[in-house]
DNA sequence: GGCAATATGAAATAATAATTCCAATCGATA
DNA sequence: TATCGATTGGAATTATTATTTCATATTGCC
């Protein structure tokens, strides 16, 4: 009998699924499942393995050694080469983007570009947004009286989204924008009852910084989308998200804020929906 | 001091890169290793990888202890968890995604939807660009004197960064917002020798239309965005361009505009650089 | 230059995980 | 249905690996 030990993925998938047939019940069934699972059996341990698949760890080693390797352990190197070897086809698509943006080939490079950094920036937020902070966030603002929306330039455009989603979604807001001297007079109104969005990045506009100094000192929450712990407008915040964008040619992305931005938005509807209407429950 | 456990790999790795400078010496070590070989850590056992990074054990746990992990196995699960995401295909990921937003699992779910519309909505637009249009649009737009632009509601806050990106790129131009009386008058400056980038998706405000058809006729080239050819925006315009925008929840992104706005600053930007200052040539 | 605090190395220990072993069960065959 | 060989479960054993500990070195500070 050929006895090769398959030495890559693989070869090993052809071969499972060659003798598939002739294998014992509880071999097999370990072999289905790890075709299933692949990354389940790089990562895991043989008895937590063996558990997922309803077996023994023994039989797992036996499986192995159906195969030819001498243990466990050199059948899972296999399914660990297939995870490092494998690199993700989206990594290297934008690899590839990015690359042929750097090197200036063009307009369309430009266009890659801003692409690019806005799936980079999206894919980076997806895997990085606390929950917990997220729930807090919408709790509060799902309480507050009007909803305060504070941003200014490159931030601006997420406000003025921000401010409207709410008016569609027939919540009370404010967006202070002004440039002019009116957001003072604006900002003294908010009281304990309503809430702030706050969005500023580095360099952080002072002006955002100031009102949201101002604010929180009138005891009005502030929910702050920013770049960092060390971010100004953390310290003045109840709860904070920290949004990385990528850049490309010295203009960050606003793809990633402006996803939170929107779910923010929405879900805060979406509860005041459930908990029955507007204002303080 | 906010001492949070980071729970996944680009969080840790914004963490200590923050921290790089205050770190020991073999902890540095340590650090640069692991940012530089993530997969030998998400493999390895801690005497192989201490090896590698040419440091002890002890030093390799206390640096994960360093970033609040209470020992090197929990450190690792954050670089395993990263491959596992990694390697699953871009679409797999986006179908995953769209998946778990639908069957409402909470408002992680809406968050999780809104990136997955603003994904694809960028996936989208990246094949779909006509590359003639692209660079008609932009010689169009460098030789105005005045850049105009247009956007309403949905729209307007892809204008405002229009606005605030041709700003920063001092090239001229004017956004047309105000919803008072205003615009009338801004627009009747307007000549042959500016431009105007017009943003407009279905349902189209009636004052976008309004106002470039208005501006058509003093014969101002129009650089059109917006989501078909039936797009009355489409009729008025010298160069359009068609955006898909997925959408969730009844909000529909705005990423792929975003993005083929800012690659059309730039662009422009660039192009004005080039040809020797603003202005026609 | 001396002292305290911090960092490091190396080996001991504890924990965890893989493997082996043996008894029990199952299934085919006569 | 009795029997033999193959298969399986579960615990015992062995191995590997993480962690702790402690002695030593280094650094920062007065």
């Amino acid at each position: 009998m050929d006895e090769r030990v398959p030495r890559n993925f693989e070869t090993l998938r052809t071969t499972i699924l060659e003798r598939r047939q002739s294998l014992p019940k509880r071999i097999a069934q370990i072999a289905a499942y790890a075709l299933d699972n692949p990354d389940d059996i790089a990562f895991g341990t043989a008895a937590s393995i063996a558990a997922s698949a309803g077996v023994q760890p023994s039989t797992l080693i036996r499986f192995a050694q159906q195969f030819g390797f001498d243990g466990f352990t050199s059948l899972q190197l296999v399914f660990r080469e297939r995870l490092r070897e494998r690199n993700s086809s989206y990594d290297e698509r934008l690899a590839a983007l990015r690359a042929k943006a750097e090197e200036g080939a063009g307009h369309r490079a430009i266009f890659d570009g801003f692409v690019a950094a806005a799936s980079t920036s999206l894919n980076d937020i997806s895997g990085r947004l606390n929950e917990d902070h997220f729930e807090a966030a919408i709790t509060l603002l799902a309480k507050a009286e009007t909803i305060y929306v504070l941003a200014k330039r490159r931030s601006y455009p997420v406000a003025s989204y921000i401010a409207y989603a709410l008016g569609k979604l027939k919540i009370r807001n404010q967006l202070i924008e002004s440039a002019a001297g009116l957001n003072a007079e604006m900002i003294s109104f908010a009281s304990s009852r309503d809430a702030v969005i706050a969005i500023s990045f580095s360099p952080y506009a002072p002006a955002t910084i100031e009102e949201a100094r101002v604010i929180s000192e009138q005891r009005v929450p502030i929910v702050a989308i920013t770049d960092s712990s060390f971010s100004p407008l953390a310290q003045f915040a109840k709860v904070w998200f920290e949004v990385a964008e990528a850049d490309f040619a010295g203009f960050r992305s606003l793809s990633a804020t402006m996803a939170l931005a929107m779910a923010l938005t929405v879900a805060v509807g979406e509860k005041r929906r459930d908990t029955g209407g507007k204002g303080k429950a």
